[in-house]
DNA sequence: CCGTATCCATTCCGATACTG
DNA sequence: CAGTATCGGAATGGATACGG
């Protein structure tokens, strides 16, 4: 009784990546990944958690077609762990999350050990929606209709 | 003993904003904030989720700011439940979910019920970094900057 | 170093009964 | 309708031992 009830074929897509992304170590190894980690090790050590919770996150997160696989690339005969493209395809997300943490979870006094900028130098301005005229949208400006397929 | 760590003083923005919003309700409950729920039995008929569940989420989300309580509209005794400025923030994360999900989490021939379209019906085309001159940023055009404080 | 297996505590979640 | 209280089962997470 009482069986987790799956998300996988909810009708809203937000709820179909949380099935696959929301929990709490999920986005964390992607974000890890971004960070150009793939030993199995770098993460465990990035995140602290358990060695198991790791290991069963990394194999969902591969079925899932987040990372992928492949040889290590220091001949040993283990895993590296990749991100797919539809892995990077989550960047927008990861900067989402970065971006309201630092906004609004840190006090004045905090520290803050990290920040985005360019890869030039120059300060990251936001994240936003864009139209075709690349202009940005703010919530008001969005609305989500309904499609029968 | 093995006591669930607290993310909330990780000096990563990223892990803090997962501490709160990293489980499998809080932004569901975010997303249908959204789309004008407000009442505890609107957020339970959409979610599907059990009530304690749903109340003890709630509880949360006003404790960390991110949903506000006022009085019902309706002269009822009970609660409503809407986003403060710090959830309204939110959005860009939950339009990452949603465009990822479309993207990459429905088949060919899966229904999609829910699409995002500008107020003014046309399309939206993506979500991005902007730089200060308004361009969309890919992954390789940030990096990560650490800031001793 | 990279995992897997096992044990145990904590947490999550659904069902249900109950209160105002 | 809007919650609270309680229960039991499932999932999560940590520690640790073990094997490749």
């Amino acid at each position: 009784m009482a069986k987790r009830r799956s998300l996988d074929t909810d009708p809203c897509p937000v709820a179909r990546s949380l099935d696959v992304m929301g929990d709490r170590w999920a986005l964390l190894i992607v974000r890890d990944a971004f960070d150009g980690m793939r030993r199995f090790g770098e993460f465990q050590k990035s995140l602290g958690v358990a060695r198991n919770i790791l290991a069963d996150r990394l194999r969902r997160l591969v079925d899932a077609g987040v990372l992928e696989t492949r040889p290590a690339s220091d001949g040993t005969s283990y895993e590296e762990y990749v991100l797919s493209p539809k892995g990077q395809a989550l960047f927008p997300v990861i900067v989402g999350l970065r971006q309201w943490g630092e906004a609004h979870l840190f006090g004045p006094q905090d520290a803050r050990s990290v920040m985005l900028e360019q890869a030039s130098g120059q300060p990251i301005q936001r994240l936003a929606l864009l139209d075709k005229q690349g202009r940005p949208l703010g919530p008001d400006d969005v609305k989500v209709k309904k499609v029968e397929r």
